[in-house]
DNA sequence: CGCTCGAATATGTATAGTCATATTTGCGAA
DNA sequence: TTCGCAAATATGACTATACATATTCGAGCG
């Protein structure tokens, strides 16, 4: 028999059933009182408990599989899952929104604007080359009129031949590139160095004050798009990532 | 007509239908064929071109909302989403983990160790004290015999009251936390430092050189648990943030 | 006593239908 | 012409059912 009317129970609180199985669970798993390889009720236990069909307790289990909470095994059942090793979520902001959130205004220098071919410089500029030569710019973010951060970055052309035409005194490469070539995978390294005479002076620090490096490297479909370095002053600047226990 | 049988297609690629979907989808998406704002086809379309049924579709769908890739709306339909700015899955990695798949010989060496109450000195430290007093460990983490990082932890004695008893010869406290209390969020700052004279002898560096800072805080169902500081030599690590949009 | 094989079982995938809900669209009235 | 309301429509939630599949458990055999 359909009782599709037992759907939404007035006054036990409006979201949807899923939602709360999941929420209930999820729960008991953060609290502790289910630790990890603790087996979590049958299917067919939840679904006598909050009287609702099997697709509906499966629903929320799948959501805390994709969460990671939990892993199931046919024939055995599920079961509370280890806790994983660390893995937050980083916000490498976008810096213009970052220094314009603070109050103070942006601005962004082009420093130098070549179009080349790979010379090998650095590696992996032959990936990005391949096919189209590569942009190189160098550029410093202001804000309130103070350098905040150093960038020198690659483009290959292949991947945005448009960017040729861009106009950087509006707009930074990075954002540039994040509106007209959408749905990237990158790579991030993080770390620290000395501000060597150049760094030093076109950030306004003193020779060998400690500095944050962000070393990204943007592919689209597995084809390099580009490569940037970024420096920030280390003591006036922090990445911040926050974790809730994820992928 | 319950059609079941249809459930694998042999000789059309084993993988369940739902994820056949998904990835057909997420492949326009990814390849840029279906831009931002791009309208993904009626469920009921989809439903057609790969003759199933609807459950079948909105569940692909639900995956790729999840992924972040769509947005649905009602009565209008599903649109391609606009992607986020940068947020990469950052590995901090359990030092031990990681030096010893270098192939070195790890240790950890516990420099002090003292109960105390807060006294304010550090920020946070009051919230972490609470009911119970803290735990304060100094330590550094060798590979092969020389320091690889710093360490200085503040352990909440109310949140885990058992590592009083625990051995740090064999353990780093980070493992033994890791171990005891399940299901922790955290917030990472990342920041880099020049080395005082403390930091430069533990670490065998020279004073004045760069070092990358990791500050973390921890806590489960909303109270602090830990606040570690980790410095490492600057130029000998660096963190990897991976990313596929997401979160 | 140990090992293999078959039965039991819990999850995994999928269907076809029902009712709910949020928007959008267009029609009609002020 | 514009504003407000009603109808149309696409997604969202849920049920009941069917069959697939991976394990585990135990019975029976060597």
């Amino acid at each position: 028999m359909t009782d599709a009317r037992v759907q939404e129970i007035p006054g036990l609180g409006g979201a949807p059933l899923h939602q709360r199985i999941r929420a209930d669970i999820e729960g008991r798993i953060r609290s502790g009182a289910w630790p990890p390889g603790h087996r979590v009720p049958f299917e067919t236990e939840l679904m006598g408990q909050y009287g609702c069909a099997r697709m509906t307790v499966s629903k929320a289990m799948a959501a805390l599989v994709e969460a990671g909470l939990i892993v199931r095994r046919k024939r055995a059942g599920s079961f509370v899952a280890r806790p994983r090793v660390h893995a937050p979520v980083l916000n490498i902001p976008d810096i213009q929104a970052e220094i314009e959130a603070r109050g103070e205004a942006y601005a962004f220098r082009l420093l130098a604007r070549a179009v080349r071919e790979a010379d090998g410089a650095a590696p992996g500029e032959l990936e990005l080359a391949a096919g189209g030569g590569l942009l190189a710019l160098d550029g410093v973010h202001d804000a309130d009129g103070r350098p905040f951060a150093l960038e020198r970055r690659l483009v290959s052309l292949k991947a945005a031949p448009d960017i040729e035409a861009a106009d950087f005194s509006q707009e930074t490469p990075g954002a540039w590139l994040l509106e007209h070539v959408a749905w990237t995978e990158a790579e991030s390294r993080i770390s620290a160095i000395n501000a060597d005479a150049e760094v030093a002076r076109l950030l306004a620090l003193d020779e060998g004050a400690a500095c944050l490096v962000v070393d990204r490297r943007t592919w689209r479909e597995g084809r390099g798009v580009t490569r940037v370095r970024q420096v920030f002053p280390g003591e006036a600047y922090d990445l911040v990532a926050r974790f809730g226990p994820r992928v």
